[in-house]
DNA sequence: TTGTATGCGTTATCAC
DNA sequence: GTGATAACGCATACAA
């Protein structure tokens, strides 16, 4: 019927207070008399005025309770993975504190309307990885003093970064099988880079993502020699698909695999399985991230468990103090070593 | 060094036009010359402009390009089921037409400062799943004239759904099963309510959760009679665990099992294994969904594809019309049957 | 405790 | 093609 939306000034007019009196009743940042705010809600209520419109709100206070959370992959893709899944749940608790909830942001432009870094009323970004495309963007926002921080990537100078110690921590579980006496080991790494076909890693290869060149320098650091079979995706059918060329190469099978995430080892045992070799007594297996892993009972990876949900939380927590005007404070966090039943001393096989 | 960031005002001042011509210069609404055009583009470079405040072009123009996704369960929960993320997926698609993205938003109040359905800046809200909790945020939302669709829930009176045709798909899939001469069925159900353990359903049972109560009146269609066993959750792990209470049972064995969801049947094959039955010689296995299921392979469930990319799109689609003006439409959408290979002519055992 | 005044930064509308 | 004007709806500093 109404011609126009009622605003806080037409409660208060018709509450016969000022539009700061029925704004404080709303924000209940000053203490008001009952009988005003009782007057001002009974208006409200009459009006069918709902409380105080966002938007305005977001111009006056300069936040708007927003933080864009930039994705360099389809959704679709970047929610199938567990991981990226727990991050998320971090970040949406470390943001919390802030009053923000997280807007989801596509990195490519392609899609017509789609709200993009600049357009988005955003407090400030979260950038998972970062690819080249961002760039340009990532120079309106910062100018626009919008604080950014990015996981697991690099944005470049002056943009707080939270990273995870693959390099070392995939090390820790290669010293272990070294310590159980394998000798012979392959590698199952993530893909080298964005459309990737699986296959046998030459010395020739380059590797564009950081994660995959991380953990297998750390593997390499102790086994300097081991053949590493690059994965198309993270997921137990490519792991599947990993391992059976691994068992099929030529010469003695090895005795054990060090795969570059929980899902890839999930499927190199399978194929192990499939190729007649017990977990872990004819082959040992490592994972890599500590997540749990659908359909694997009763096999308990042995992995390293990555801080998942810290990584989103901190994000979180440094977004929150740039936004306070705290220094850009970057992060390096560590992963666990769990031991699990698919690591065995080599040559343990009854 | 700025004490403040410069505005269109200040662009247009040292342009030497109004501030109406610089801001068109931004939105291209309207033609400008090219030299007026690039004065303005060069004053903004000299002041570090970077374009209007989206903050104050949500509250002008009324739109904030944000629309909220609102779901029942905690997230990390939610995008550990593959229809929701392809649901996801295809929202995404179907608000980017009206230049919006997606604000994820939590059902349950309690963390302190997070975000709502009330206090987000919000062009339309989408609701997956809606449960009591939500109904007075609700309220307010549409009395504030936001756009609300559901998908997959009720949210009441004058309130756009999206749902899916569950009880008559699982019903052609049980059909499916009488047809290759079955008797002898169990069902696999998902929860019955929030918070449910795993157990067999009596005929006292209450069902909370309207899908699993759909699916298994579509099944009882045609068989009335079947023992029913109700998971924990849509996961393989469930599904194994189910599996083994079904075939654990006294008697002899169902030569068939629906399954609720293709992860439960992945698990409910996989127990099969366990207990020596070959799929589908010895019994066949159907599921709901359509998914991907990650290490299933070599098998290829028999199942139900539900539309789930498409459920999002429509509900992007609904939302759009809304905004428009257009009246609330709500949509049913069906499920296709799919054959796979876990599925044969009961006593087929070799 | 309440009211007054002002501005947050933009853009729609209309006249020129 | 350009400019003047007027909101958009609110929250804060400050005065009363």
């Amino acid at each position: 019927m109404s011609t126009r939306r009622a605003t806080i000034s037409d409660v208060a007019r018709t509450a016969g207070v000022s539009p700061s009196t029925a704004s404080v009743v709303f924000s209940g940042k000053t203490p008001v008399s009952d009988e005003t705010r009782s007057r001002v809600l009974a208006a409200a209520a009459e009006l069918g005025y709902t409380g105080p419109d966002p938007r305005a709100a977001s111009l006056r206070r300069g936040r708007s309770g927003i933080v864009g959370v930039v994705f360099e992959e389809h959704l679709g893709r970047t929610f199938q993975d567990p991981v990226k899944i727990l991050m998320m749940d971090g970040l949406t608790d470390g943001v919390a504190p802030l009053g923000a909830g997280l807007l989801l942001l596509r990195d490519r432009d392609d899609t017509d309307g789609a709200p993009t870094l600049t357009t988005a009323p955003l407090d400030a970004a979260v950038l998972v990885g970062c690819s080249g495309m961002l760039r340009e963007s990532l120079d309106v926002v910062r100018a626009r003093g919008i604080p950014v921080v990015v996981i697991e990537g690099d944005a470049g100078e002056g943009i707080p970064r939270i990273d995870l110690d693959n390099r070392a921590a995939q090390s820790r579980a290669a010293a272990h099988l070294r310590e159980l006496g394998h000798e012979r080991v392959a590698l199952v790494t993530l893909p080298l880079r964005a459309g990737w076909a699986p296959g046998w890693i030459t010395g020739a290869d380059d590797i564009d993502i950081d994660v995959t060149r991380d953990r297998l320098d750390g593997a390499r650091d102790v086994y300097p020699q081991a053949p590493a079979y690059a994965a198309a995706a993270s997921s137990i059918d490519e792991g599947v698909a990993a391992g059976r060329a691994v068992f099929a190469a030529a010469g003695p099978h090895p005795t054990a695999v060090l795969a570059q995430s929980d899902l890839l080892a999930a499927g190199v045992i399978r194929a192990a399985e499939e190729a007649g070799l017990r977990v872990p007594e004819d082959v040992s297996v490592t994972g890599f991230d500590g997540i749990v892993v659908d359909g694997l009972a009763p096999y308990e990876l042995t992995t390293l468990v990555q801080p998942a949900v810290e990584k989103g939380r901190a994000a979180g927590r440094a977004v929150a103090a740039m936004l306070d005007g705290g220094e850009p404070a970057s992060l390096l966090l560590t992963c666990a070593f769990r031991a699990g039943n698919t690591t065995a001393r080599a040559g343990a096989a009854g």
